[in-house]
RNA sequence: GCCGGUGUGGCGGAAUGGUAGACGCAGCGGACUCAAAAUCCGCCGUCCGCAAGGACAUGUCGGUUCGAGUCCGACCACCGGCACCA
């Protein structure tokens, strides 16, 4: 294995490109800045494949972009609060800090062998207080524009750990650390006002040109935009001071189908009932229980409650409707109550079958009679929109809303408006190991802002983590402090900042990493915006729509530039490294899982058991089926690993690693330094030249070609091909010198370290890092003679080589005399013939 | 249920509407070697054929075009996102 390794020594050349300080990045006005970043890691302690991939995409562009003459940032930081930290620390009884300080240190030294061109004098984590510190501030200027409030949510809250846990963190309505049975608790949380840019977020999309189409549209989906009807149904007597109840509908269209009105059990309606009538609240507390999960919800019966108070028809006063409470209504979208039009919602249909309400058809389907299932009218279905007022106007679809809205609207009934699916981002969190929310309680002045010269706020470092539940929620004096507005006793918030506030603003960051203010002016305009941002898919929606609402809210509140209010022009989204996973069974046919080490020709090295080969998937530690970019790196070396993750797939999807892969990554990488070793000396003899000219010319392009459309793959079989044409030209000593040197450059953003070593054997002048991009010569791209395929009727039957200009009659007399082409016509004439110059020749008989 | 994406040799994958399978892996044959490793040379979609050559072939079925992996329509399979959202 280690005879076919190259032999570079990676060290030397990251020191030398430290000594230059070629990945040091300062503002300079004679050069375009070019700002690539990607997704920062959670320090967990060890780096695993698919940071290699990230990184080293990212990293191929800063060194392409440094070539081309660009000034570029290239960052990095760590995404370093989370409960992990908290976790450790009950585990092992630990501090956090430690912990995380700890696991960058160790993840800092297995990334610094890989090469990147990373400007480590920005780096900074998420946990340093000059960091949270800051964020404080922003979170204080996002208080004083009305971005941030309080108010009471729903949450699920565990009480054995006694902390909000996230839906992902309930496992069958259970916490996942504590197992006890998760309520549905009320607290009052902080919440950024994202809804309020719902509109704004939705159609900046458009604009974002440079983002793959999936996430753009997954945002879009997310964001969720509806056009319906406003409208109220009037109680036939006024209740808790409610003259009737608000509906939003998307489907006006369904109105004189209406059989019922139903509202949340979290409506002022139903408290009011809940507050005098004992089994409503018995209803309600019933209806509100259970998790907030996805497979909660699946499972969750629909379940209504008949108040027994009654609603007017808009259209028909005589016509009275049933109002119930239904435990399928959400009280946070719409008007957390909705009318029922069972004949043409699967759902309302379902509810009013249980509770035997009516089914009223309000379109003319020829089959309106004993519907088995609702009916929901598809786009080529024609139909009366609604029966009674619309006389005889017949639509469908989206027109059929809109003269929906439209008629009642015309009768004072209702509004037509817009309604997104998109919620408020509640913030707070019961943790420790998160950003202090900068607040103080004060029994005088209420909830009031921390002065900002008292920032940061500083979590407190004496903690134990040996009881559950929030330890700045229970240390003796650490929540005590003065008013800020009338200096009396008050109390600090407890509650920290959710960890995804802290990645949504980091990119801004990079800008000025030690400034005393969030960001600055001068070089947030200069380095802003985020040219290129590569990362995983996972994160299309959460971490990239906050990130979109934050760069926002920094515009608002004076910490961004307009320009920056889209901070990401270009995004990436990269697949994952997969592996096989090799497995086995116990006497108990439990499967058991091996590392790839430890297996070898199906067979474990161990015992020579044979393991069944599971196809490959996400490398997991589970699993086993990973490898650990560490001891790849010492085996191969980092340009052979780098090289690999590039070369098999197509940088957005999934790249399976797999040994003999690696092996032939860095069998080639041998193989280009036998070839600069020995393409001789620097003068001699010219031999074939122009045929090794022409393919680097090509290789030139191809390869720019490549990385600039993100083929990265692409861009390695040319390179490839372009290395078999080196190694068997016939060309003297100067030609190949040049075109080793060419060499060099085209593979000094993959390989950065043997490109260097090649460069320098070749003759290079000083470090190919600093090098200029090649630039191919558009003349030598062109071949003097060019081979046409002949086709009759489309298909492929001969070829003819020609000079390059060549007339189209001259090419097409060519053709005619071609034997093929004789056969086919039989003595008779073509019907036609079709030259594309340079291309292709068509005979159709 | 709603919304998207993908489908090409044994495998990963190339192909501005113009020679399908570049490049790599695996496999096969050969050179070098006492031998092996490494390296180098060659073959490598399927079928028929000694060969020349021919037929078939980019999930399936149709369409547009001189020409379709690529464009259009329907279907099938797999993958992903969202989902009591009124």
């Amino acid at each position: 294995m280690s005879r076919i390794t190259p032999h570079v020594d990676e060290a030397r050349w990251q020191e030398a490109w430290e000594r230059a300080g070629v990945f040091a990045a300062r503002r300079s006005a004679d050069r375009p800045k070019y700002y690539v970043l990607e997704m920062f890691p959670y320090p967990s302690g060890r780096i695993h494949m698919g940071h290699v991939r990230n990184y080293t995409m990212g990293d191929v562009i800063a060194r392409y972009k440094i070539a081309q003459g660009f000034n570029v940032l290239h960052p990095m930081g760590w995404d370093a609060f989370g409960m992990p930290a908290e976790n450790a620390a009950m585990a092992s009884g630990g501090h956090p800090k430690d912990w995380t300080y700890g696991n960058i240190a160790d993840m800092r030294a297995q990334m610094k062998p890989l090469g990147l061109s990373i400007d480590w004098s920005r780096e900074f984590a998420t946990c340093d207080p000059e960091y949270y510190g800051q964020q404080q501030a922003l979170f204080i200027d996002m208080l004083d524009k009305g971005l941030v409030y309080r108010r009471n949510a729903v949450v699920n809250w565990d009480p054995v750990d006694m902390t909000v846990l996230a839906n992902e963190q309930v496992i069958d309505g259970r916490g996942w650390r504590s197992g006890a049975e998760v309520e549905r608790r009320e607290l009052v949380q902080w919440f950024f006002r994202i809804s309020a840019y719902a509109g704004e977020l939705l159609e900046a999309l458009d604009g974002l040109e440079d983002w793959p189409a999936k996430v753009r549209l997954m945002q879009s989906n997310w964001i969720g935009r509806s056009r319906g009807l406003q409208m109220s149904f009037p109680l036939t007597a006024p209740f808790a001071g409610a003259e009737g109840i608000e509906v939003y509908t998307t489907r006006p269209d369904t109105l004189m189908g209406a059989s019922f009105v139903a509202v949340s059990p979290d409506h002022p309606l139903a408290r009011a009932l809940e507050a005098e009538r004992p089994e409503v609240a018995e209803f309600c507390a019933g209806a509100r229980k259970g998790g907030t999960t996805e497979e909660a919800i699946e499972k969750a019966e629909k379940r209504g409650f008949d108040t027994g108070l009654r609603v007017r028809h808009p259209f028909d006063p005589a016509w009275e409707l049933p109002v119930w409470i239904a435990n399928f209504i959400l009280m946070d979208y719409g008007t957390g109550a909705i009318f029922g039009c069972p004949a043409h919602d699967q759902r309302d249909f379902e509810f009013a079958t249980k509770y035997g309400l009516p089914v009223i058809p309000v379109f003319d389907t020829g089959e309106a009679a004993g519907l088995a299932e609702a009916f929901v009218p598809g786009k080529d279905v024609v139909v009366r929109y609604v029966r009674g007022f619309a006389g005889a106007e017949w639509q469908t679809g989206a027109a059929a809303v809109e003269a929906a809205i439209a008629a009642c609207e015309g009768r004072g009934i209702g509004q037509g408006v817009t309604k997104y699916r998109l919620r408020d981002w509640g913030l707070s969190r019961q943790r420790y190991w998160g950003c202090p929310i900068p607040v103080v309680h004060c029994p005088a002045c209420g909830v009031v802002p921390e002065r900002k010269e008292n920032l940061p706020i500083r979590l407190l470092d004496d903690v134990t983590f040996d009881v559950p539940g929030n330890p700045l929620d229970r240390h003796p004096t650490w929540a005590r402090c003065a008013c800020p507005a009338c200096g009396e006793p008050a109390r600090r918030e407890t509650d920290t900042m959710d960890t995804f506030v802290d990645s949504s603003w980091y990119f801004a960051r990079f800008t000025a990493p030690r400034a005393t203010t969030p960001t600055v002016a001068e070089e947030a305009g200069y380095w802003m915006n985020v040219d290129q941002y590569i990362g995983g898919i996972e994160h299309a929606i959460l971490h990239l729509l906050y990130s979109r609402f934050f760069a926002r809210a920094m515009h608002a509140t004076g910490h961004l530039p307009a320009r920056a209010i889209e901070p990401f022009d270009a995004l990436f989204t990269q697949g994952m490294v997969t592996h096989e996973i090799y497995q086995t069974r116990d006497a108990a046919g439990r499967p058991v899982y091996h590392f790839p080490e430890e297996v070898e020709n199906g067979v474990l090295k161990a015992t020579g058991e044979a393991v069944e080969v599971i196809p490959s998937a996400k490398m997991s530690k589970s699993k086993k089926n990973v490898v650990d970019p560490v001891s790849i790196v010492e085996t191969y070396g980092a340009d052979t690993a780098r090289w690999f993750v590039l070369s098999d797939s197509p940088p957005e999807r999934d790249v399976e690693w797999t040994a003999a892969g690696a092996e032939a990554a860095a069998r080639h990488l041998a193989r280009v330094l036998r070839i600069a070793a020995e393409a001789g000396p620097a003068e001699g003899a010219p031999g074939a030249d122009l045929a090794l000219t022409r393919a680097m010319h090509r290789a030139i392009h191809d390869v720019t070609q490549g990385i600039e459309s993100f083929g990265f793959n692409a861009a390695i079989a040319k390179l490839y091909a372009f290395t078999n044409v080196l190694q068997k030209s016939a060309a003297g000593p100067v030609a190949r010198r040049a075109a080793v040197r060419v060499l060099a450059q085209l593979m000094a953003p993959m390989t950065p370290h043997l490109a260097e070593e090649v460069w320098a054997m070749a003759g290079g002048e000083g470090l190919v890092v600093s090098a200029r991009w090649p630039v191919a010569d558009p003349a030598m791209l062109v071949e003097e003679t060019v081979t046409l395929p002949i086709q009759v009727n489309g298909k492929r039957r001969s070829e003819v080589t020609v000079a390059k200009d060549l007339g189209t009659a001259d090419i097409e007399a060519l053709v005619l005399a071609d034997e093929h082409v004789l056969r086919a016509l039989e003595g008779g004439r073509p019907k036609k013939v079709i030259v594309v110059p340079g291309r292709i020749v068509n005979v159709v008989v």
